[in-house]
DNA sequence: TTTCCGCATTGACAAAAGTCAATTTTTCTA
DNA sequence: TAGAAAAATTGACTTTTGTCAATGCGGAAA
């Protein structure tokens, strides 16, 4: 069964058993995005959450103003919109695929019969959303690094640790994305590129960067070094 | 029993049964901090979590220049530490008593066992969680609404709300540590609530807080009308 | 009561980031 | 592959915020 074989490599899942993993089967429907295709709205009522198979999902804020405030780039294997199944509230947030993307989704209902049932399900869930709120408290931290070049040096050095901690790595969201995560516009954005570039400190082609001194850049982002 | 009382008052524990409760008094344990004592530190291993009995708890971050950066005051009620209890890693952050607080501690593994055997008890952990990821959201938000007047007004509102949104109100820290919040510094703080004072926005004595011009206070914090 | 200390306020100035507008580069599609 | 649209970059200028330094104010302790 296909269904399952996805169920299986998701982490959130992982530890349980081959009956837990076929009762999560019976109850997950696979759903194909487009790119750009809005998955819910802020406000939505809260049906069900999901899972990526494949491709990539944004999930952000709007300002009144309409500016994009991006919360999480989400990937294969993470799950999103399981808030509102325990609160029992709205989506608290925007979800749109950034690629073509598959999805599997829970509905709300179902899967809270399901946990009701088995205890290591929810100790899987807890850890999830305590992890969760860990990254979201690293998230305050970094935005509340006052100046634009600390937040952008910890991006990258974010991004390089993803990339297993090589020094060249493609940034996976346009510069303008990038700019609305780390809370500033592109013109700041492109000017802090450009200076750090101009320093040696890193190099930026496109979407393709390169940290030629990491020390340096870890110096912007934890010590408040000037640029 | 007066720790089974106290246990009944808490929020996170609401709707379970009398034997649930008293289950979780049996593992619980009281403890007393001064002011100003420090609870745990950030990188403590995580042995258990905490429950407000009475008092007042600030939850922070430390810069690399020692500046505080304040995540949560959590008062009588409230739930902190968990985090590492189903993660099984360090505590994320700083845990200070603000005032002279009596505290319930619930050890870790005694916590463990409970949860695997109690699936109500998960549910209402899993909400708990998830509202807090909730709040998080919002404050990122509000922290990335660009200016200060804005981030806070929407501060002020906010705490107008706690207050069973009077327009009158005492701010709970000093202001000091509310620039800290909006990622600001006190000197800013001062001449941004001077200016909304000397437009008849509010009225600041002190830490007596007024609401004067509730709407255009919401201009500022919505929209991003001017001071 | 008086002194001291921390917190808050204010002013002058410097630095950082945003706005607006023009231009170049890249990407997508017809 | 050309042409249009979107994204990125750059420059000139404005606004906002932070820094440094001086001063005021109020409560705790001698």
């Amino acid at each position: 069964m296909k269904l399952l074989d996805h169920i299986v490599t998701i982490p959130l899942f992982e530890g349980l058993s081959r009956g837990q993993h076929e009762a999560l089967a019976r109850i997950a429907v696979s759903r194909s995005y487009k790119k750009g295709q809005t998955i819910f709205s802020e406000g939505d009522e809260g049906i069900g959450f999901y899972a990526i198979v494949s491709g990539r999902v944004k999930i952000f804020k709007l300002s009144p103003e309409g500016k994009e405030q991006i919360l999480h780039m989400m990937g294969p294997g993470d799950i999103f919109g399981e808030v509102p199944v325990f609160t029992g509230r709205e989506y608290p947030a925007y979800a749109e695929a950034h690629n073509n993307s598959s999805l599997l989704f829970f509905p709300r209902n179902s899967f809270i019969e399901l946990v009701k049932k088995d205890p290591s399900l929810s100790l899987n869930l807890l850890a999830l959303l305590s992890r969760r709120l860990r990254r979201f408290a690293a998230l305050i931290e970094d935005l509340s690094l006052k100046e634009v070049p600390a937040r952008l040096a910890a991006y990258l050095l974010y991004a390089s640790k993803k990339s297993s901690n090589k020094d060249e790595f493609d940034l996976d969201i346009s510069k303008g994305q990038l700019a609305s995560i780390l809370g500033t516009i592109p013109e700041t954005l492109s000017r802090i590129l450009g200076r750090m570039g101009r320093q040696g400190i890193i190099l930026s082609e496109g979407s393709r960067m390169k940290i030629l001194n990491r020390t340096t850049l870890e110096e912007i982002a934890t010590k408040g070094r000037k640029l």
